[in-house]
DNA sequence: CGATCGTTTGATAGCGCTCAACCGTCGTGG
DNA sequence: CCACGACGGTTGAGCGCTATCAAACGATCG
């Protein structure tokens, strides 16, 4: 993309880094946050969009459930979690979002966020007005267009991700998760078999509806067997196609199920 | 509901009936499928996007998965299942369709279906051309709005379910599943607490991620404990409180979550 | 250096699956 | 009209997977 970073201007008062704005020609990730489809003089429109850019550092919240929604949220760097708290108190986890995926989709129909966000480390996110969103939608049809492609992944995501919650066992479940985040991991030109966790294994046993216990022994497990090396939080997987196999086929999860294959992308 | 039913043609009976379209206007079920938000003008112009009406007999299939996606398909009346074939053959049913509740949502991205979509007793179907519709976004802002939030509400309902599936007990699980049907139902104007169920235990299991034995033990100890009446496949509910309490508060799946209390719809 | 949190490992028990048999209903054909 | 078979549903017995309880360890941080 282009070469230099064009920060233009400040906004409201905060953190020093928190409200400058960069160009989303220059977003490394602005293809993978709505690809595809959009022309050069439709992407500078959508830098209209982009409210704020927010820096977030471990455990801080992006937003909170319950909170009234206004935005929508592109991870740029970093990495977050949604969960909502149950009513006895208990959280559950309801997903992972690494650079490049948008978060706060469910939150549109009510109106309202239904889970709250928490940043895993530190991370750095866009804010996308919804409001001016849905204004610019109706000039520029393929914006409206690229976000129903978005959202429709993204149910396509939770789909498999309740197939594996149904039916499959819980070495399947970590073994498709952990494929899941090699996937979108290379995805992002990251390695796909070296990574390192951003979740702590509650974290992931809360998402995979497993104990924390059978989260550790499986990973011991998978080591033994010589499938992957896991230390402490880095993860180097040696048999990605075993890992494939054990997960039984279900890529799973997060923003994306297809590979290099092909680009999805209807008719058009 | 309105009073006379504008019946542009004949009833089922055969093959005969299927290409026949009726005004948007007419269908009482309208508002339940891309509700608020659209003026008469422009409900009038929704009309050109449906393509055809079918009617599917029990068994009969309305899309197979794999297949290219054209179009979207609202349920009129009847009902669907969805489900995919995993590679080891087993099916894996992802969710069931009632009056009013859109189909196929999970195809755009792909541009073909992920998944196949099977009549569980005769049903009448709305054939919405995606290309048209589309095209027509462009013109109609309100007419993607809605669509945007028709797609996040349904990712709000995985959500739910993904919690389901991956916290609760068979028993909760089961509760929830009635208790959405129940509510489902309502909206559509039918009893909360004495319907008939569609699909068989099997489905329900497959769906719920338990097996079939669990799920019909579920029900005679639901009805020994004077929760429901169950006979064959008609369910009346008696406590739906302490249906709800079972349930742990999660009212799941399909395609609403809201009761009576309030209409989603976004800050406007 | 002690406290705390995240992780690992072990022992035990229970929920829900599996296997198996039986029953009721329905559709079909004699 | 009844026999039959097929299918869906119910019920029972046994076991395996995974949660739970318990404890110790390692890392991080004040």
């Amino acid at each position: 993309m282009a070469g230099n970073v064009k920060l233009s201007v400040a906004g409201p008062g905060g953190a020093a880094v928190a409200d400058k704005r960069i160009a989303c020609q220059d977003c490394t990730l602005f293809q993978l946050c709505l690809p595809l489809g959009i022309g050069e003089d439709e992407l500078a429109l959508l830098d209209e969009v982009i409210t704020a850019r927010r820096s977030l550092k471990r455990g801080e919240m992006l937003f909170r459930g319950g909170a009234p929604f206004h935005a929508i949220y592109a991870v740029r760097s970093g990495s977050l979690k949604t969960y909502t708290i149950m009513q006895d108190g208990r959280e559950q986890v309801t997903g992972f979002y690494l650079p490049g995926e948008l978060v706060a989709l469910d939150a549109i129909s009510l109106g309202r966020h239904p889970s709250s966000a928490k940043a895993l480390e530190s991370s750095s996110i866009c804010e996308f007005s919804f409001q001016d969103f849905e204004r610019m939608g109706a000039r520029v049809p393929g914006l409206q267009r690229q976000m129903l492609r978005v959202m429709s992944r993204e149910l396509l995501n939770d789909e498999l991700l309740l197939l594996l919650l149904g039916k499959k066992s819980a070495e399947e479940r970590l073994a498709a998760f952990l494929l899941s985040l090699a996937i979108r991991f290379r995805q992002r030109g990251f390695s796909a078999t070296d990574y390192n966790l951003s979740m702590s294994r509650s974290d992931i046993g809360n998402y995979l509806g497993l104990a924390v216990e059978t989260v550790s022994r499986l990973f011991t497990r998978f080591q033994q067997d010589g499938l992957l090396r896991v230390e402490r939080r880095r993860i180097r997987i040696h048999d990605i196609d075993r890992l494939s196999l054990l997960a039984g086929d279900t890529a799973l999860s997060g923003s994306q199920r297809i590979d290099s294959a092909e680009v999805p992308q209807s008719e058009r």
